[in-house]
DNA sequence: AATATAAATTGAAACGTTTCGATAAAAGTT
DNA sequence: AACTTTTATCGAAACGTTTCAATTTATATT
């Protein structure tokens, strides 16, 4: 591999001016620099990233931590934060699972966009004390730390209402996982609109927010004696579970059980019939915009908040 | 940050031996041993990734260059990977678009998995003249370059030759992007068992591998005056594309048109109906096993080949 | 007790950059 | 022609590790 020092000897120059000519540093004469080039075109020079690093302390590359590689809402976050990130001339890195501690400790990213509820929190915590963090889904303290959140409880907490002006009485809540931030706040926002409208949660289901899961308790409610008339599914993939369980007993969605779910992932397909209530976010945007903020951060404009993502009712037709 | 200077000073030993210490080599007395590592915890200390690459030549790191972040495939793929990369004590590094260039050039990662045609062939030949990679979706010759290929044209072959066994006589094939590689050996595929029987193509409709694109085609089968009685679809997502839009308008599948795919991402999925004939490909185990595989060549155990992914014709009732 | 061997520790060089401060060369100013 | 200023180049230090070769300390052997 060809060093800065063999392209400085090519082109018969010092090493530093080897180095402010690559680069573009004022005061390097055009004719050297034009030298420089050439010898390092010649010599197929790519500088080593280690070292650059070391000396400048910065990576150039932008971590992006998730709790696994599947599902709708990951695809196209990732695609918009990696959008963003070569808009903004920095490189993505996606990780996950034990490589995401190890790359946050030893600093290989020089700002992390955290999209995993298993992700340790002191590790986070102190990377933080040195690079910027967006957290997309949980709500962690910290110097550094800033979060951009789907305002779930507020949303849920519409649509239910809106729910309930359409008739429904017995609504239902199929959860997701119970440690789930995102879970939790919908969860609220279920039980906060049922409070603010005098009526009683009629059942609580748990699931995991898989299609799978949602087919089972889909079963479930058909084999019990007395079912919800709604199931809010805290989101699509659940939702689609349970209507897919829902129709093949013949349950006709929306008279017999309305059903609405979250996210917005299956908008698009024309295949789901009904076509599912949803809280449609556009995680393209999410992503992009989280990335934008993280990088502002990095150039030091001074910035109050991320633009969070906002969430959209999309009353279809399964409630 | 604390660097090993402040952990050695801490601990009132040699820099020298205080690395010695933190990375387990032996002549070092166990009890400044237990005073190194105290201090290290004390003060907080996380080697500087970029001084020790820099120095040792080797990062830990293996990258994962994909084309994008969506898809089926690529989600198995990549979990595949991640738990095989994790199990040898490595770390992952996914990463897309121009990104992978840069990460390659400035060899980021000890080694790389190539799941991106749009991959530049150059950047990866230079690459590979210092490290091993794996190229799963195309073929580029190369010293340190390894192929771990699906045998597309034999499988698509023998699934051909169960079809016409069948008593299928007018076969067409729903193509992928002409210039994908797989796209392409599936269709040799496909012509040579037509040939092998001597057939000849009934028709052959371009799409691009995407579930929109397979029911495009399908209501253009529908309108033309002459329909094939089997389509071959040059992967599940296109198929699932053309069985909706046959289904749509009460095309019996299979005895008014059979179809088949390719990857077998669906067999999970019960709600497809018929459940589609396709070629199984275990992606997850794929992902594993060029991990594995390169991990091997790191360390220089000698072997000839990768494990190439194996794939199995599943017939199902789509044909 | 003297010597040989083994165990433990250390200083210093090296990895490949960037960048500071110094200096040299060129261009302006009087 | 003597100076100041600007432009261009350079040497050397620094970033934080690892690791070689040398040295010191402890243990074993006679």
């Amino acid at each position: 591999m060809a060093t800065i020092k063999d392209v400085a000897k090519r082109a018969g120059v010092s090493i530093s001016t080897a180095s402010y000519a690559l680069n573009n540093v004022p005061y390097v004469k055009p004719s050297t620099k034009v030298k420089v080039l050439k010898a390092a075109q010649e010599l197929n020079f790519t500088p080593n990233a280690n070292a650059r690093n070391l000396k400048t302390k910065k990576t150039k590359n932008i971590g992006v931590f998730v709790y696994g590689f599947s599902g709708p809402v990951f695809s196209d976050l990732l695609e918009g934060i990696n959008k963003a990130v070569h808009q903004l001339g920095y490189n993505i890195i996606v990780t996950s699972g034990p490589s995401s501690e190890i790359l946050l400790k030893e600093r290989q990213v020089d700002a992390a966009i955290i999209f995993d509820s298993m992700l340790d929190q002191d590790v986070l915590l102190q990377y933080a004390t040195q690079a910027p963090v967006v957290i997309l889904d949980r709500q962690i303290e910290g110097n550094n730390i800033f979060h951009s959140l789907i305002n779930n409880e507020m949303l849920v907490n519409q649509l239910i209402h809106q729910v309930i002006d359409k008739g429904y009485k017995k609504l239902a809540y199929l959860s997701g996982p119970k440690d789930a931030f995102n879970n939790q706040e919908r969860y609220k926002g279920f039980l906060r609109a049922l409070h603010d409208r005098n009526l009683k949660p009629f059942a609580q289901y748990q699931g995991d927010f898989t299609i799978q899961s949602g087919y089972m308790l889909g079963k479930k409610i058909i084999q019990s004696s007395s079912r919800p008339d709604f199931v809010f599914c805290a989101n699509d993939e659940s939702a689609l579970g349970l209507m897919r369980a829902l129709k093949e007993d013949n349950i006709n969605i929306p008279n017999d059980i309305g059903i609405a779910g979250f996210d917005g992932v299956y908008l698009k397909d024309s295949f789901i019939k009904p076509s599912l209530t949803t809280i449609a976010i556009n995680h393209f945007k999410w992503g992009q915009d989280a990335t934008e903020f993280l990088v502002d951060v990095l150039n030091e404009k001074k910035l109050k908040h991320v633009v969070p993502p906002i969430g959209i009712i999309v009353m279809n037709g399964s409630c």
